[in-house]
DNA sequence: GCCTGTGAAGCTATTCACAGCT
DNA sequence: AGCTGTGAATAGCTTCACAGGC
């Protein structure tokens, strides 16, 4: 089972693939990939190994072949549909930002509790209300699940996203959700982000500052 | 130097401690903390070992010392501010997400090239014209940026915010940028999340399924 | 008895370094 | 000559396990 962080990786590399061979590329060199995504050759080469697709020595990778390897790895072999639960700002960043972006995962539902947008077509996706949640899920055989919902709610919906079916949660609530084993859950907390940032921006700016690191 | 993701820990366990402060308790067992935060006793007690607070045993540790303790640690001594670059939907949701959240550190500064927003108060934040990201964040003496742009502009406004004098970035373009040494940059990669939740959300509904994980 | 603080062990992830290929 | 693929080494992070204190 490939690593953790390799298969967040392989998705950056893929979108960089993407924009390589947008701008005429057909093959890549590991440095090459290495220094777009800010991490050394030797690392994508290690995630590469992953994807099984050789590149050959002095062309390097071909890339259409490398995004066809990832795609084998990452991608669910039918579509697979996502529900997002909370239609404010930021669920409707999320839904302008992953309409149809990825063919092999969209977002395919969305619940609110706000009756002014139940029934509501927010870009491209049918908001329904958050009671309906487990039976619409569970009817649809959504496995992902997206919480932007405030701290307070956020673990009554991942309870019902767990019941409902679902295998993985993408969290943005600033709390920590308690999920059964074997169901995945990936916390994104802008809190922490943006406090980390602030500690080692004023490291940096002070003489003392350890080198500078990326993330 | 602390270690990277025990600051990232800290800021999560203060913000716990301050719901368990509101809930009415002065002290805290490792393993109470442990459990809200998903982590392990020992890596909570390893990671109060910055901190410095001392617990007593059997009592645990007193919150309101470790509140303190932790914003020692992570906050300024003197209010940061920082600049949101791209007040869309999603600059829009931190917006009103980080207002009055933490007194030590605020958005103080917002940029945008639409007309209309320039000159516009956005949830308590005055918002600016791009071209004056430069002047404004460098007068302000800003050290901190929040790079909420579309992908094919973030390495300019991160140019640009690290000409002002800005020390740590937190990028939410789904491209990672290149900063000079001594710049801090996390990147909140949503997509990265979103193709890692279900990848394992995958792995997990199969019978084969590794344990369940949680980041 | 139960909890904290921490050295030591264990694990995961990254980097080194070089053999093999073209 | 330069690049890939990978075993071995290293670095970083987490858990174990237990001494010390209330």
């Amino acid at each position: 089972m490939p690593a953790h962080r390799t298969i967040g990786r392989l998705s950056l590399y893929r979108r960089l693939l993407h924009a390589l061979l947008k701008s005429g590329n057909e093959t890549v060199h590991s440095h090459q990939l290495a220094s777009l995504a800010d991490v050394t050759a030797a690392q994508v080469r290690r995630d590469l190994m992953v994807v099984g697709r050789s590149g050959t020595p002095r062309r390097g990778y071909n890339v259409r072949d490398l995004i066809d390897g990832i795609g084998a790895v990452l991608d669910a072999p039918m579509t697979q549909g996502a529900a997002l639960v909370g239609a404010g700002n930021l669920g409707r960043a999320l839904l302008t930002f992953f309409r149809g972006r990825r063919p092999k995962l969209s977002i395919t539902a969305a619940f609110d509790v706000e009756p002014a947008k139940i029934g509501q077509v927010i870009y491209g996706c049918r908001c329904y209300p958050v009671e309906e949640l487990e039976r619409i899920v569970a009817e649809k055989g959504i496995r992902v699940g997206i919480v932007t919902v405030p701290a307070s709610e956020a673990q009554h919906i991942a309870d019902a996203l767990v019941r409902a079916g679902v295998k993985g949660i993408v969290n943005f609530a600033p709390v920590p959700l308690h999920v059964p084993a074997g169901v995945y859950v990936e916390h994104v907390d802008v809190t922490m982000s943006l406090e980390k940032v602030a500690f080692f921006a004023r490291q940096n700016g002070l003489a003392t500052g350890p080198p500078a690191e990326q993330t």
